[in-house]
RNA sequence: GGCCCCAUCGUCUAGAGGCCCAGGACACGGCCCUCUCAAGGCUGAAACACGGGUUCGAAUCCCGUUGGGGCCA
């Protein structure tokens, strides 16, 4: 391969970037990045009507969150066809002098007709050309293309597809009031983009002959093409919302980390072998489109937080605590001024927590004190015996001059002994007093990170809530 | 309806004629470890859609059927 790989990604911002926009954008990259070619950010917003600047920015902030550079594209200007349209009407404009397109006026209920009766007769509508060659000057514009022969699609991912011509029509490029169409705006872009390879969904390679077609009359060289197989729902049919969610930042905002995404959506279609954890230098070297599968891919949220998971247990206290931090406020709690103490909260839970909403969730008793205790835990520690292992506990812990993990372990393990108890009957007493719950991070790190006023008083509280009098 | 694509455990997939009575991963079950929950280790159940060919031999090649998806809309 030479350096002058060109790709594209060409979202139309009628919504979020969802899932299966993002992988095509990540194959597109990651073939840029491997083959050390440029990745085009280009916006199909032709669709006036349904296209927005809020999604426009919600795509690129989406991409952003992936990280999934582009080395052209918004904000610079010219990346947008609605920005386009006079190089659009150029290359109208050579393909009628060249003779290769022409105007129609057939009325769209004629066609209608003419579609219907072809439906009836079990055949594949194909306009019949009536206007070719009577030279008009106004009407919708067509391509003229050859009723003998066939076009092949050789495409990366699946072979050579053929498409006889008998089943193509002389398509509109341009229709009546002017406006050109979809399949007519991408050959255009792509070619005076110049791009190389074309990776995009399976739904576009059944427009696939019309615009090599397109491409051919207009005297460019076809690009290579590769169609990625789509995403699917449990169900087997094409993704969508009534799936649940489908936008990246629907994820993202479940708290699930973007390494993990970009992971889990490569693996999605793409295989090496048995690997299923990639970094993205990883991706980049190992990526190639030969490699990508050419079936359908059912979205298994459920996968993608286990590989959330397997990230969030690589990263260091540190790296967790700076990711968490807006979780933490979203979920009402400040976060801790003493980045120290946030890296090693994060460290103790960051195992028992897919997401960082999770962890989040998994840490909040590091931040307030249990609001109630579990019913069934506290029907079964909080009586009157331990009310009394309570009392117990808080005179040894508040005589203990050492408020270390270690040394907080090695007074458990003597009054457990002095009581003739196993360890766990005080872990759990102990858990239920400082979390409310019975499942928790290791109980000494839980008291180291409490430090001795917090914990001694959260005892205390259940020593009074447990009933009696000291 | 026509055309096009696709078809290995529930899911993602390995497999490019003998290495496969099919391997890995997620999820699920069991056991171990253990202060709880996790994590971790070991382990179990689980698939080549169907029918014809080709071949000494097919998950792998060909044809058909069925099923799913897409485009035309």
């Amino acid at each position: 391969m030479t350096a002058a790989v060109r790709v594209r990604f060409a979202p139309s911002p009628t919504g979020h970037l969802h899932v299966g926009g993002a992988r095509t954008a990540l194959f597109n990259w990651l073939f840029a990045r491997h083959h050390g070619g440029a990745f085009v950010l280009r916006i199909e917003d032709t669709d006036r009507s349904r296209s927005t600047d809020e999604h426009i920015a919600s795509i690129v902030d989406a991409l952003r969150w992936l990280g999934l550079d582009w080395d052209e594209g918004p904000p610079a200007p010219g990346y947008r066809q609605t920005e386009r349209f006079a190089i659009y009407r150029a290359h109208a404009e050579r393909l009628l002098a060249a003779g290769r397109a022409y105007y129609c006026d057939c009325p769209p209920e004629a066609l209608d007709r003419q579609r219907r009766a072809a439906q009836q007769r079990g055949e594949t509508f194909r306009y019949a050309g009536r206007c070719r060659g009577r030279g008009l000057g106004a009407g919708a514009l067509r391509l003229a293309i050859p009723a003998e022969g066939a076009t092949v699609v050789d495409d990366l991912i699946h072979g050579p597809v053929t498409f006889e011509h008998g089943q193509l029509d002389d398509w509109i490029l341009v229709r009546t009031d002017g406006t050109p169409t979809y399949n007519f705006c991408v050959v255009v872009d792509d070619v005076t983009m110049r791009i190389t390879h074309v990776i995009r969904g399976n739904d576009h390679l059944s427009n696939t002959p019309k615009q090599i077609l397109c491409y051919e009359a207009l005297g460019y060289a076809v690009p290579a093409f590769a169609h990625v197989s789509m995403i699917l729902g449990a169900d087997r049919s094409r993704l969508s919302k009534r799936h649940g969610a489908t936008s990246v930042q629907a994820f993202r905002d479940a708290g699930v980390l973007a390494d993990a995404m970009v992971n889990y959506l490569a693996r999605l279609g793409w295989s090496h072998g048995d690997q299923e954890i990639f970094s993205r230098e990883a991706l980049v070297a190992l990526f190639d489109i030969k490699d990508v599968a050419a079936s359908g891919a059912v979205f298994d949220a459920t996968k993608l937080e286990w590989l959330s998971h397997e990230y969030l247990k690589a990263k260091d206290g540190a790296a967790l605590a700076a990711l968490a931090a807006p979780f933490l406020r979203a979920a009402g709690l400040a976060p801790a001024a003493d980045h120290a103490r946030l890296a090693a909260i994060c460290e103790t839970v960051k195992e028992r927590a897919k997401t960082l909403v999770e962890l989040v969730e998994r840490a909040r008793f590091y931040f307030e004190p249990p609001a109630a205790y579990e019913p069934k835990a506290a029907q079964r520690f909080l009586t009157p015996e331990g009310a009394r292992r309570l009392d117990r506990l808080c005179a040894r812990l508040g005589a203990e001059p050492e408020w270390t993990p270690a040394a907080l372990e090695r007074a458990y393990r003597a009054l457990t002994e002095e009581l003739g108890l196993e360890l766990v009957d005080l872990a759990q007493l102990s858990r239920l007093a400082l979390t409310g719950g019975t499942a928790s991070p290791p109980l000494f790190d839980v008291l180291g990170l409490l430090g001795r006023e917090e914990a001694l008083a959260r005892l205390r509280r259940a020593r009074a809530a447990a009933g009696g009098t000291p």
